[in-house]
DNA sequence: ATATTTTGTTAGTACAATCTAACTTGTTAG
DNA sequence: CTAACAAGTTAGATTGTACTAACAAAATAT
């Protein structure tokens, strides 16, 4: 079995390494507001449990079955906060903390039901994509920045496969998740990408880089 | 703060002291499978909490606050079952294992939410009386066997005020709550009234016992 | 390249909620 | 009325989840 507790350990992860495929105890430490020592042995139990990849004074990941147990609590989280929307008449920003309780019941019907009634939607009231049945995240929304085209407006998203040097280069372009690109035109001969965001002259950014890049269409 | 242990325990003295007042530790540890010396502790606590009048060798009771905080619960769990029942399309016998779970939700627009979407019920699919939000029972449906008349068929559902020797004397009789009761006649001189139920002779019951038998009557 | 800061780890403590074993009090049957 | 049994209590151990203090490793800045 696995507790509420760990549940919220696991949900952090899949939430932080969504973006780089890791995450640093640190950074888990901050996002629940938990010191670092308790966080430390909770990675190593769940290490233990086998959802988490712990190796000492190395990032953290979440094995596949990590993954898909977070996804699926993700799922009961999304589908709950659509639920409370679309049914029971709440506001986007009223759902959240309903949210975090609910999608810890242990009812694989209850969230069964909710699913039909809704209409087996793919994304929640923020546009999230919710996971289906089996933990996976359908995330049609997200394509990557080199299959866009000129005049579009998309916003960062995930960056996959990540690595520490696109991270650093990314950061000394002040790009980050949510940052909102506009595209102005595409390199035929390299297919480099000139993009515009924030107060900031256009940048022009490499296939190598854009073929990393999730984004999500403003539509 | 009150936790989600701490409720349950709450709940169990409720429903146990519903009947007579009081119940005894080793009722709870029955009804929550929890043996008999964490029940003695959790009592003590919710004693210093101000919830349960606690005395050693003593049965125990709630306080106007714990009886206060147990309807609340109550009326969570029933609101649910109704919800789920109503909105959602469960049946009826599907409902209790989702709401053992979402009556410890702390959200009071979520439950008011459901409350109006329901249209303020007051009984739940099981028929019995939701508490108003202040907590308070409004058992409408209850009324004293005294108060009944010749041909009404109703079901035993508490016994107040209740004392060792009237239980014991309604054991002789075989009488527990949820027995079924069918009233033959009623004397007009001392008001003693005639019951049959269960595969028995019929009964008399005197005025002094029928004025502390709380019954539904079966509509 | 080394000193400083940040991050990660270990060790030990605390509290909530559970248990078992042993003892005490209260109840009941001869 | 007392012996036996049931119920209640106390003491001490265990597990899960948190903490602080102290130390170690890694990253960063001068």
């Amino acid at each position: 079995m696995i507790s509420q507790t760990e549940e919220n350990y696991l949900k952090a992860l899949y939430n932080l390494t969504y973006l780089k495929g890791e995450a640093t105890v640190n950074e888990i430490s901050k996002r629940l507001d938990i010191k670092m020592p308790t966080v430390n042995s909770m990675m190593k139990k769940l290490s233990e449990k086998g959802f988490v990849h712990y190796e000492s004074y190395k990032p953290l990941k979440l094995t596949e079955e990590g993954k898909k147990e977070a996804a699926l609590i993700i799922r009961k989280h999304r589908l709950t906060e659509m639920y409370l929307v679309e049914k029971m008449d709440f506001a986007w920003d009223e759902v959240h903390q309903i949210a975090e309780q609910i999608e810890h019941i242990h009812s694989p019907e209850f969230f069964t039901k909710m699913d039909q009634l809704l209409g087996y939607p793919t994304v929640d009231p923020h546009g999230s994509p919710i996971p289906d049945h089996n933990g996976v995240m359908r995330s049609e929304n997200y394509i990557f920045l080199d299959t866009c085209e000129i005049g579009d407006v998309v916003t960062l998203m995930a960056v996959q496969p990540s690595s520490k040097e696109l991270l650093q280069y990314l950061n000394t372009k002040n790009l980050e998740l949510g940052t909102t690109l506009t595209i102005h035109s595409i390199e035929p001969f390299d297919r480099s990408i000139t993009v515009s965001y924030g107060n900031r002259p256009a940048e022009v950014l490499s296939s190598k880089v854009t073929a990393t890049l999730l984004v999500r269409p403003i539509s």
